[in-house]
DNA sequence: CTGAAAGCGCTTACAG
DNA sequence: CTGAAAGCGCTTACAG
């Protein structure tokens, strides 16, 4: 490997001035400048990240900790790459899976906060607190709910009141029994509780009487949870006319768990999901949702996180990012009025 | 931050003690050790990575180099990952999401050698010949396409067996009109090559005649593009009664572009795909397709990798993994014969 | 504008 | 089994 000791022998300058004007210090002659550069061009030379992180404390890389196999969060992690290489950073995603202990892995053993200048994080396992004592001084961003007494950056989507919305549209078609997919078996997810506040509100405002028959829970978020739940919803013997699932994917699983019943979607169901992904805009009925801004997500978690690079030592912030209810074919009104 | 220095004080050793015990070295006196453990502990020492790797050359750290956005490549994803981990290395994901300039970015500019241990990658771009000037004496293993005089490890699957197995399933359906979706309007893709040379062979061993207008062209492998090439044949006057699409991001989009216009799926149109991304299995119907086996290629590209790092100079290799064809749904025969 | 030198936090022959 | 010391490749006050 070429290194900046080598191009300086060569252009017969010290490393100091190499190291000028490969970081593009101004205060370089240009006739140094341009003998250095000719010398760093001949010799291929391109700089070592990790010597340069070490003696400058600064790698320009972010740490992005996602449950990449949630595809809300795959979608979001190209927004906020876009996003990160805008200021000059440079991402780099790590799989949780949803996994604790891998989450653990990342957040704890080795001291990552040498590697990365700030992280991102969309934490499932790990707490606040432990998060804290982890992380030493390296800036964290976190993603997604906010637990009382956080003491990090927030970025997130009023969950409550998208909720709400989207069962107010249900509702608004006219639907009796509006059920709920998604409230968790065990795990205490805030997520899950908040969007079952807002789909309990949306009844209330309106007058409904709260089942808890209507309300399915679900190991985990995907596919075959929904299918599952969506099943056990239609063997109760008084199926619902209308679903809320508390993403997507579980909407797509319960999707597929009506039509393969002969069910028709929305005639005889109407089907709700929340993250808007990309499947949801080709499944066949196309999938009404809630469509988080994730550009805005993106920019936001950028946002105060570059802020804390440059220094910024305010108090936590939580940012509330904007998001809208989109409808599609899933619970589209019938052609013509009264036909069922 | 707690650095070796301050522990080896609170022990009352060197910091040459304090790395054997961090590094699990044997020849630590049981005493000694116990006692570096505890300061260690007290002080919550956590190694610093950039440090360890400046001084070790090794860093413990994978660069997986990816088209994130293709279902294909973030299933593959999560297999490195964990088969890495296996091994004790670490996965960082480098999102390329198929742009040529975020490919040279990350592969040219910085040394990420010194960085990362290894690199799998996936090129879209970026040629071998470019990849070699630059990637200096750090493995890289490749991932799929392997052109004349590669001089990296690689790792495939037989695109062109594989296109013909799954076009002789449609041959076998009884199909007369097999149209094929993929072939890229200008990129010279190799996958797409090859499934289309598998195809026109299943073709030509049943005897039929290879019809250029039942080839339909695309730009990306998108939905989008699956469903827009979908639209061109079926409103070519004379619709194929079979498609093979050469991944399942597009037949889910040619998929939908049939329902909506009213046909039905195996019944009048059969349709397959390529990838068995979980998508396909969650559609309805669910779709046919050829399922390469993505736990075998990581392990593949992990063993190449990890067996050039401990420093296996033998000739570049090329490993060629399984696959098979996946009935389901969308290619499923008839209830009743003849009832068409 | 540029040089000589210290230092980032580790690892690792070299001695003992 | 352990210490003193050099070195990994850079950055950056400190002088000049």
């Amino acid at each position: 490997v070429v290194t900046q000791r080598d191009v300086a022998r060569r252009a017969g300058v010290s490393v100091r001035t190499v190291s000028n004007v490969v970081n593009d210090f101004e205060y370089v002659a240009e006739e140094t400048r341009a003998r250095v550069q000719r010398a760093l061009d001949e010799l291929g030379y391109r700089p070592n990240l990790l010597a340069r992180g070490l003696s400058s404390g600064r790698s320009g890389l972010i740490a992005l900790i996602l449950p990449l196999n949630v595809p809300y969060f795959h979608e979001l992690s190209e927004h906020v790459v876009v996003e990160a290489e805008r200021r000059g950073y440079t991402v780099l995603i790590d799989r949780t899976d949803g996994e604790v202990a891998r989450e653990r892995a990342l957040v704890g053993r080795t001291d990552r906060s040498a590697l990365f200048d700030g992280i991102i994080f969309n934490p499932i396992g790990v707490s606040e607190a432990e998060l804290r004592s982890q992380s030493g001084d390296t800036p964290v961003v976190l993603l997604g709910e906010k637990p009382v007494g956080a003491s990090f950056d927030h970025v997130l989507v009023d969950d409550v009141a998208a909720a709400k919305a989207v069962t107010e549209h249900l509702i608004g078609l006219g639907r009796q029994r509006i059920a709920a997919i998604g409230r968790p078996v065990k795990a205490r997810s805030l997520t899950a509780r908040h969007r079952t506040d807002g789909y309990r509100q949306a009844l209330a405002a309106a007058g409904r009487e709260f089942d808890p028959n209507l309300v399915a829970t679900v190991q985990m978020f995907q596919r075959a949870d929904g299918a599952q739940a969506m099943t056990r919803l239609l063997e109760s013997g008084n199926p619902p006319d209308a679903v809320f699932c508390y993403n997507d994917l579980m909407a797509l699983g319960a999707l597929r768990a009506l039509l393969t019943r002969g069910y028709r979607v929305p005639d005889d169901v109407a089907l709700a999901g929340f993250d808007d992904i990309e499947d949801g805009r080709y499944s066949t009925p196309t999938l009404t949702t809630v469509a988080p801004d994730k550009q805005e997500i993106a920019t936001l978690a950028i946002d105060l996180l570059t802020r804390r690079l440059d220094g910024d030592t305010s108090p936590p912030q939580t940012c509330s990012a904007s998001w809208r209810v989109v409808p599609r074919e899933s619970t589209a009104p019938p052609p013509s009025e009264g036909q069922r």
